[in-house]
DNA sequence: GACTGGCACTCGCTACAGTCGAGTGCCAGG
DNA sequence: CCTGGCACTCGACTGTAGCGAGTGCCAGTC
């Protein structure tokens, strides 16, 4: 486990040099392009012991060397200096944010400008249901049976859903059941209304009360336990780049995870703090994406988490510009989430 | 021109063969496994005449034939023919639409359902605003200058957008305001809002002026002339079957195309009667679609048009069937809307 | 006149041998 | 502990040769 300095310093270079030009890298190029003030063969010795330690490898003997997933774990870990970002970019996020008139537009844009920023695979979780609370709740009559549940969070998120009721249902009665969901319900954490949901059939009169179970039971399938969580994805164009030399040459896998929404909120849907959070090829527990490096972080307005996003990429990415990236964007779109 | 039947019946099976082994096919190949009648030679002969009239071509001297998109399109026009769907794949459709809750569970079902089925990249539009109707508009007091307006529509479609009013606005005057949009708008076309919205504001007394003038400038520029269209996605993960082979080794601009909602809009979202519409590679306005083919139709309530889907392949696919599984789904989503 | 069998030819694909060079591991010496 | 030197490895590239699928054409047949 001896790493001294000029071990990891020569790790640290492997994995620039090796982002730069996605190219094996040897122990000649390498004391060339950086000063380490040592000949290639002393750097090949220590290659040697980082080889044995399992930081790098050769693709085929006697060609230069490449970070393994664990290399780059390190290179994380210890060995990247942040790159802040230049203000022309910081003006880029603010722009391309500020114009956003809803929910719906800044989750949109920022999937894109963080598509474009890290030229890589985007993907922005909407604010999480469960750790919205209810700002108010609509029923609009559709017909004699129908109505439509509109609920409006504080977070900006807006669900609707059909509801069927039982049987026909006049209006003074929506103005009823209207009022006693909102009573209730307004202002609760969504991930907290059960058991108020359930108390609220109980407390009715029997004349409301097949109506309210309708409306409850669609409440609670919809809006807490199924297909409360919404996700937006961008960039998967940029998985061609690099010429079909990451991914091991097949992006189907990849692809087809990106198509599952649960995937994607295993991705960037489980942060409880606002770290940055690194996967790293093995790190991550979907088999598709063995292949790939996911840098995901938490968002909401002041320091609140309500949801995730993130970018996934080969594991040869630039790591330290896309987390200095991605935090940004995420701390600009916190702060407008604060602002409404 | 003289393509007499035989040339038509050898086009037909090297398109057949071709679709199927993705192989150039050659003359023996073709009389072993189509009851042709004549001698590999005569099937020469043929092929010659079709590659000079521009229906087939060489990918190298001395190798088989394979069909150009003139060809295919001649395939499609007059060759093909129909292939029914199985009862299996009707019962399959059936079922999986059958359990949708409300239109984006429909339109979410529906676009998975066509990817699985033709095992291509799947769009479906959702039902154009511009040819629904206003079903009712809401208003929700969020803040004391802030209201969401959410718009349902009768085709299921329920939009919102957050309006920041001029100031303060009392909740009489909320309740005024929900009463007049409604009375003058419901049951009206969208695209034919426009002048109604305006004379809105023209008629409304002077108090209620600036909120109602705020109002309409949203309504206007939300619902009618932005943003209006929304798509829906699946299977971009079967791009990569038929390893590379198709699209000329490059998704790349496939997959830009797909990300542009301008771009699946004029895919899918042109269609002013029900009939299939075709696209094979070159045909294709979108450049970066000239290595694809698209098959696409309306699809809405009795005879109604209210929207698009369709499917994008390799110019090498399957016409006969993707043409009737596009068909079939197409049918099935419209009886399912009439329902509601 | 249309079809067929035969035949020479084309050309991509694969295998094989040879060369080149980047990069390594190791060793002896400073 | 570092360095220069050296032998070695092995992938990448090149050129050659043989194979075989498939073609175009022609002379012969019905």
């Amino acid at each position: 486990m001896g790493l001294d300095d000029r071990k990891l310093a020569v790790l640290r270079a492997i994995v620039e040099d090796y982002v730069a030009t996605q190219e094996p890298v040897g122990s000649r190029a390498l004391v060339e392009r950086h000063q380490l003030g040592v000949s290639p063969a002393t750097v090949r010795n220590d290659m040697a012991v980082l080889e044995e330690e399992g930081y790098i490898r050769q693709p085929h003997t006697s060609a230069g060397r490449v970070p393994t997933d664990r290399g780059y774990r390190l290179f994380v870990d210890r060995l990247s200096r942040v790159k802040p970002l230049s203000p022309a970019e910081r003006r880029a996020i603010e722009r391309f944010l500020l114009g956003a008139v809803d929910l719906d537009d800044v989750v949109h844009r920022t999937v894109r400008l963080l598509a474009q920023l890290t030229r890589q695979v985007a993907v922005v979780q909407y604010p999480s249901l469960a750790r919205s609370s209810v700002r108010h709740l609509e029923l609009v009559p559709i017909s004699t049976t129908r109505l439509m549940l509109v609920m409006i969070a504080d977070t900006g998120r807006v669900e609707q859903r059909l509801v069927e009721m039982p049987g026909p249902i006049p209006a003074d009665d929506v103005t009823d059941l209207r009022r006693l969901v909102n009573e209730k319900l307004v202002d609760t954490r969504l991930s907290e209304t059960p058991p108020l949901v359930q108390a609220l059939v109980d407390e009715v009169g029997p004349d409301l009360r097949p109506a309210m179970a309708t409306l409850a039971s669609v409440l609670l399938e919809t809006l807490v336990e199924r297909h409360e969580e919404r996700i937006a994805l961008a960039g998967t164009a940029n998985l061609t780049r690099g010429g079909l030399l990451d991914f091991q040459g097949s992006l189907r896998p990849i692809l087809e995870a990106l198509e599952e929404e649960v995937v994607l909120l295993k991705l960037i849907g489980e942060v409880e703090e606002s770290t940055m959070r690194v996967r790293i090829g093995d790190e991550n527990e979907i088999d598709n994406l063995r292949a790939a490096s996911v840098v995901s972080t938490g968002y909401g307005p002041n320091s609140m988490i309500v949801g995730g996003l993130g970018v996934l990429g080969p594991t040869r990415m630039d790591y330290p510009s896309t987390i200095a990236t991605v935090r940004a964007v995420a701390r600009y779109v916190g702060d407008l989430l604060a602002q409404n």
